[in-house]
DNA sequence: TTGTAAGCGTTATCAA
DNA sequence: TTGATAACGCTTACAA
C-alpha cells in the first residue's frame, strides 16, 4: 500500500525541467531562471518533495544528523541537555539522533558503534565513566565530537563541562558563611571525576577553616541513595548541613530527611544539586548549585558546528560556572552554635 | 585530515572475496561458505567497518529509523516516553531521531516534515495540539505512524494513550472516599483532549454524589499555573481537596499552597499526576495517578513495529490503565466536616 | 543558464 | 556458493 515518495525526477518532470535544475533550485546552489525556479518550487510543493536525506547524504559524504549518546535518558540533567542542544540546532537543517547507554559501557560502545555508521557531522558523548573505552572508536572514525560533562582524562576532542571544583565550593562557602562546621558531602559515585572535583572544591574551602567535612558515596540512583543516606544517619552523628552533589542523590537525601522526620533546615541545612521545578515548588525551597543547561548546549554546539566547519585549532575545554539559588534550605546557625561546633 | 571510513570493497579486497559476498556475509542474507564468511568477519574486523547506513537505506529503502516528535523535550514525562521507546527498541537495529515542536504546531509541521526526509521506517507523534495539522503531511508520506498520549480527532492511525477518564476517576473516587466534598480540578489547557477526558471523569465520580467540582485553567507551564492557582485562592473559598492533572499543575499547586502555607494535607489534600522520584522525597509524599510509561513506551513499539512488518488490520486504540499510588498528600476529612461541607 | 551523465556504498538480481 | 552488474535518488562536473 505504501507509495513512493515523490523523486527530484518527479519534481523535474512535472516542471518540465532537468533533475540537476530541480536541485539547483531546492538546493540553492546554482542561479536559476526566476520563472523555471518558480515552476520547480511549485511542481515540488504539490507533490510535496521532499529530498531523499539517504540519497544526498550519501552523494555529498555530509550528514546533517547529530548523534547524541548519554547515560541515562531518565535523568532530567541528560534530557535537558539534549533539549538544548535540539534547540541550538533546530534551524539550521540538522537531525539529532539520540541514544542512551545506559550506564553501561559495553551499550555505549555497541550504541556508539551503531550511531557512527550514520557518518553523522558530528557526535556528542555525555559519557558514562571516565574511561570511556568507546572513545579509540570515535577518534578512529574521525569525526568530530565534544565530550560533555564528564571529561575523560586527557581529552583529545573538545569538551564542554560546569566547572565542578567552583559549584562544589561555591555550596562549601555558603554554608560556612552561615556558621555551618559539620558538613556532610552526598556524592553519588566517586569514581566519576565531575564528582571527585566537586568534593574537592568542597574540601579546599573547608581546609581553609581548618575543617574537613564528611562524606557518603551514595550511589547514582534515587532508591540506593535514599537507603544509603539512611543508614549513614542512623549511624553517625547528624551534620548541620548537607551538600548534595547530583540531583538524584539531593533526592536520596530528601527521603532519608523526610523519613527520620528531620526538619530542614531547621535540624540541617541542605544544598541541593541541578535546578528544577519541584525545588522550587516547597514548603521550604531548596537552596541549589544551578547548572547552566542552556549554555551547556549552546557550547557543545558551538564547538561541534566550528569542528563540523573545519576549525582544526587545538582542543577546546569550555568551563562554565555554576550559580548558587539561595533559597529557604540553608539556615544560619546561631553563632553560639556555630562556635560550639567549630574548627579545631 | 579526515579519513574516508572502510567501504564495502575495502572489505571485499582484504577478504579476497566480493562485496556480494561481504554483504551476503554481514547481512546474513544468502548461506556463505564458512571459511570465507569468518575470513570476511576478520577483515571487516580489522578495518573497523560498519555498513554504511545510507547507502543501505538507498538501496533497500528500509530505514531502521523511528522518528520521535514530542512538545517538549523539557516536560519529563514526554521524555520518559522517549526513554521508555529507545530501550524496546535498543536491540533491534532501530536507531531513534528525536525533535520538539515546542508546543507549536508551526514548528511541528516543519520538525515532522524534516524528519520525514530521512524516510524513517515507522513515526510516533506526540502532537501538541488535538488539531494535529501536521496529520496529513504524514498520511501522504504513507508511513507508518502512531499517535501517542494526545489522539486526535478521528484517528486513522494507531493509537496508545491512557484511559484518562479512569485516571480523573480514580482520583476523585480517592477524595470522595475520604470525605472529600468541596474539590478543585487544576486543569493544564482544557483545548487537550486528554484533559477535558481526565476532568470528565472526576466530574461523573462526583455527579454520582450530585456534586460538582470547582476547576481551574492553570496553562501548561509551572510558573503560569503556579501564578492562576495563586491568584484563584485568594480570590475563592478554599476546597478542601485539589486534584492536579498534570505533572506540571501538579507543581503549580504545590508551590502556591507554598507560598501561602498551606499545609498538606491538614488544609487541603492534594493528588498529583504523573509519579516521580521528587514526589516520594518529601515530608510528605504525595498521592498520584502514576502513567504506566514503561508499557506506553512497550505498546508504541509493539503497534509500530506490526505495521512495519506489513499489518494492515483496522487501526488500534490502545488505552492503558492509570494507577493510584495513594501517599500521604490526601487525608481523610472527619465525618462531620464530610457533613458539613457534603451534598446538597 | 540549463542539461547530461557519472558516481556515492549498498543490496538484489542474475549468471557463472 | 560466489561474482558481476545494475539500480536506489541525489549532487556536481562538465558539456551544450
Amino acid at each position: 500500500m505504501t507509495t513512493k515518495p515523490a523523486s527530484i525526477r518527479d519534481v523535474a518532470e512535472r516542471a518540465g525541467v532537468s533533475p540537476a535544475t530541480v536541485s539547483n533550485v531546492l538546493g540553492g546552489r546554482k542561479p536559476v531562471n526566476a520563472a523555471l525556479a518558480e515552476r520547480v518550487r511549485e511542481a515540488a510543493r504539490s507533490l510535496g518533495y521532499e529530498a531523499d536525506r539517504a540519497a544526498s547524504l550519501l552523494r555529498t559524504g555530509k550528514a546533517r544528523i547529530i548523534a547524541v549518546l548519554v547515560p541515562d535518558l531518565d535523568n532530567p540533567f541528560f534530557t535537558s541537555v539534549v533539549s538544548a542542544i535540539e534547540t541550538s540546532l533546530r534551524d539550521q537543517g540538522y537531525e539529532i539522533i539520540v541514544a542512551s547507554s545506559n550506564g553501561s559501557e559495553a551499550t555505549e560502545l555497541s550504541r556508539l558503534s551503531a550511531m557512527l555508521a550514520w557518518r553523522p557531522a558530528g557526535f556528542v558523548v555525555l559519557p558514562c565513566s571516565d574511561d570511556f573505552p568507546a572513545r579509540s572508536r570515535i577518534e578512529q572514525a574521525k569525526i568530530p565530537y565534544v565530550i560533555a560533562d564528564r571529561i575523560t582524562r586527557a581529552p583529545t576532542a573538545d569538551t564542554v563541562s560546569v566547572d565542578n571544583e567552583d559549584a562544589g565550593a561555591i555550596g562549601a562557602r555558603h554554608l560556612i558563611e552561615n556558621g555551618h562546621r559539620n558538613i556532610l558531602v552526598a556524592a553519588s559515585v566517586l569514581d566519576l571525576g565531575n564528582i571527585r572535583e566537586r568534593c574537592e572544591g568542597v574540601a579546599a574551602v573547608l581546609a581553609q577553616q581548618g575543617l574537613a567535612a564528611s562524606r557518603i558515596e551514595t550511589g547514582g540512583d534515587f532508591e540506593t541513595a535514599s537507603a544509603r543516606l539512611s543508614r549513614w544517619l542512623d549511624d553517625n552523628t547528624p551534620p548541620t548541613a548537607i551538600l548534595a552533589l547530583t540531583n538524584f542523590t539531593t533526592l536520596g537525601v530528601l527521603a532519608a530527611l523526610a523519613e527520620r522526620q528531620i526538619a530542614i533546615p531547621q535540624s540541617i541545612s541542605l544544598i541541593g544539586f541541578d535546578d528544577y521545578a519541584w525545588m522550587r515548588a516547597r514548603a521550604t525551597p531548596l537552596t541549589a548549585i544551578s547548572q547552566p543547561v542552556q549554555e551547556i548546549g549552546e557550547a557543545i554546539w558551538a564547538r561541534l558546528k566550528a569542528r563540523i566547519e573545519g576549525d582544526t585549532s587545538p582542543p577546546a575545554h569550555i568551563q562554565l560556572k555554576c550559580t548558587l539559588k539561595v533559597r529557604a534550605s540553608t539556615a544560619s546557625l546561631s553563632p553560639t552554635d556555630s562556635f560550639s561546633t567549630g574548627a579545631v
